[in-house]
DNA sequence: ATCGAACTGGTACGACCGTACAGCTTGGTT
DNA sequence: AACCAAGCTGTACGGTCGTACCAGTTCGAT
């Protein structure tokens, strides 16, 4: 067993190369989408480069995990840092919950592998700490963007699972308006907490 | 293509024995253990029994769902019509809820392969229009349970999209409290309404 | 008794899978 | 120039998969 470190620069490239193309792959067709042949079909690289360089499927698919995670944490994060604080409306603020949790997928396909994910973590334990942590933080940016729109009581926990319960059924139903089911739902709920505060 | 319409009494036994194999193991352990040759060693019946009988996998798959389904049904209505009509507290009614919601299923496992089932939709359409009659049907079940216990003015889709959502965090946490997590969340919303609605 | 349809089941094909490994190339050190 | 470890890759093994095929068997109707 040499060094699946990447020692070289193009070692590393190739790592890269690897990850990314697994990644494109998790994102787009979920995890049973991620086999050896296909990420070096998608990276252009040979079949035995995946073997070279992570020493199973299961780290090639956590390594993909941690970099949708690294990408959508910072995408979110950077939305939530330039949100102004200011009161927003239960619509205005609901949009805004979705945008961080759900980034930028929209089409039912890309929400079917989003969710697809958690669901493998059942089959895949090493995704189980990466796919918490990151949630974790998400919640943390939900909490910020909550005080950002001036709703500093609201229940992200609540909320969160509403946005996943809506989509799960909106998945269902197969019509494209998942999302837009989902920031509904945030919306009413968002209402009824208002209505308590007030 | 004789007749797969099970035209004999020994044909119709062993393709219900093939439905039932093929719905344990996806009530065990989700729609990819599914396979002809799984459901026919479960069986108990020859690898060719299964495509002499279904058309496809996609068949025999969506055999097992409505199976489940009607199992699941009967059941769920079976609890609701012995449930008196008495008002009740948000703990009490938050656990009927649930409890006609995901049936018996209480350890992680079956609640994974509850959900996978549902994501499962998007690769295998067959199992779209069962799956969507089975929760209109349960969604009904759900409103009658809320009038029985005195709550006719909470909203069903809501209580489920929480129940949903937050089973699928706690498939993701890992340790098996997923259903009384469930339980405990729609417990809080129902509480909620309640002061909304006194 | 015979005939044809329903049914049975052993077997095979081609595809994809994860993974191992033996041998090639490469680049830096001596 | 010689060398050697590290980097790399073609290829193959053993497995599971969906599905097709076809020679056999059963069995009720004629």
């Amino acid at each position: 067993m040499p060094g699946p470190d990447a020692a070289t620069p193009r070692g590393a490239a190739r790592r890269d190369a690897l990850v990314a193309a697994a990644a494109a792959l998790l994102a787009a067709a979920g995890p049973d989408a991620v086999s050896h042949r296909a990420v070096a079909r998608t990276a252009g690289v040979p079949l035995a480069a995946t073997t070279y360089y992570f020493a199973g499927l299961d780290d090639l698919l956590a390594a993909a995990t941690e970099r949708i995670a690294a990408e959508e944490l910072a995408a979110a994060g950077a939305l939530v840092h330039a949100l102004p604080r200011r009161r927003r409306s239960p619509a205005v603020t609901a949009a805004a919950l979705v945008e961080v949790l759900l980034g930028r997928r929209r089409d039912d396909a890309e929400l079917l592998a989003f969710y697809e994910r958690f669901l493998a973590t059942g089959r895949h334990p090493a995704l189980r700490p990466v796919l918490r942590g990151t949630r974790d933080r998400v919640d943390a940016l939900l909490v910020d963007v909550l005080q950002r729109c001036g709703r500093p009581g609201a229940d992200v926990a609540t909320l969160v699972a509403v946005v996943d319960g809506t989509i799960l059924s909106a998945l269902l139903e197969g019509d494209g308006r998942a999302r837009e089911r989902a920031r509904d739902a945030v919306e009413t709920l968002l209402r009824r907490e208002a209505l308590l505060a007030g």
